[in-house]
DNA sequence: CACCAATGGGGTAATTTGGGTT
DNA sequence: ATTGTCCAAATTACCCCATTGG
């Protein structure tokens, strides 16, 4: 069957202080003391360092009004990445239809892809992993290798779907998987555009 | 040595007050009657503080006309683009040795490239332009089509060389292109690192 | 197990910042 | 238009040692 997608917070979005502390525009120093004083949750490891999960840090921003350069709240965005332009127009269709205030952005290329992430930080990006030029894979993990880019959801499509190939892409961090063919409701779900 | 990877002069991607007042020779005060009037955008951090991103700075410093002296600069940047990791390495232990204070930057594939021109915005960019998985054409006719990027210098190197390809990557706009093999001392020329 | 560099924790002192007012 | 000063609060630096992750 066309099970498609795992939703929750992977244990791969467990963020460090450091981390917290650039994306809050703060120190380490600062964030520690936040965390000392509750303010911020943050788990414990056996050794006594804090590790934080990024819905705690949104959360910690979202009730101080706070808008983070690194996470923009304002003006959701989402990136299709497909050589398919077809499936491309799509699907920017799809979600300029369906999701209210959204900004859509399309790459066709690993170049663009990548230009694209760097200068509008989506909050989505939805990608083909198996393209003639780019590996999907690959590109995730570089997504997730950043730590500017690491919360960004991602969402694999595939054609030819293997136990294989998806191994690999959630090894790669990438939050969900979409099988062709799939529903508009299935996307739109697993790029968490469902009920917010 | 040959590191190449991103350097952060300072800590945080965001600058504070003071470092903001430094940058437009002012008192932090000012800077801080600017932010309240509005002028200068900026983020603010869970305690209420300022904090600022280069690029409202630049925004503001260019919008009031003003100079920005000792701006980030100093560094010269190289991107070298080469999924052959050999010649990569052998470009930047080429480039790191042979320029003066220059800083080179790699990438192996289309979205690194990308993610590296729109982060880093280097002086050159040098490339193969029959690549596996990159279509060096594209990729030049991308960076000459952004008005961010256009100034950029593209530097073409091909192994097949024809009239056919080379038309189509000075077509893009390339400024030169390098047949392989080729001297270090033509490198250096094209990407215009030989005299200055 | 030891080694190592980078990072984190606790605590205290030093510095910076926002706001109002001059 | 820019800057100084005062104060309370927020943020950061520094020291020393433990943890993390190769």
């Amino acid at each position: 069957m066309a099970k498609t997608s795992d939703q929750r917070q992977s244990p791969r979005s467990v963020l460090s202080p450091n981390e917290v502390a650039e994306l809050l525009m703060v120190s380490p120093i600062t964030v520690r003391q936040w965390a000392q004083k509750g303010l911020i949750d943050a788990h414990v490891t056996a050794g006594g360092h804090r590790r934080f999960t990024l819905e705690a840090v949104r959360r910690f921003a979202r009730e101080r009004g706070l808008e983070l350069p690194a996470l923009p709240q304002a003006g959701r965005k989402v990136l299709i990445v497909d050589d398919d332009a077809q499936l491309n127009q799509f699907l920017v269709a799809l979600f300029s239809t369906e999701v209210e205030g959204v900004t859509v952005l399309s790459a066709a290329d690993g170049f663009e892809a990548g230009r694209l992430v760097a200068t509008h930080r989506p909050e989505v990006v939805l990608l083909d992993v198996m393209m003639p030029g780019i590996d999907g894979v690959d590109v995730c993990r570089r997504i997730k290798a950043s730590p500017e880019t690491a919360h960004i959801r991602v969402v694999g499509m595939t054609g030819f779907h293997t136990q294989e190939v998806a191994g690999r892409m959630l090894g790669a961090g990438a939050e969900a998987l979409l099988k062709k063919p799939f529903s508009n409701a299935e996307v739109l779900a697993a790029c968490g555009f469902d009920d917010r």
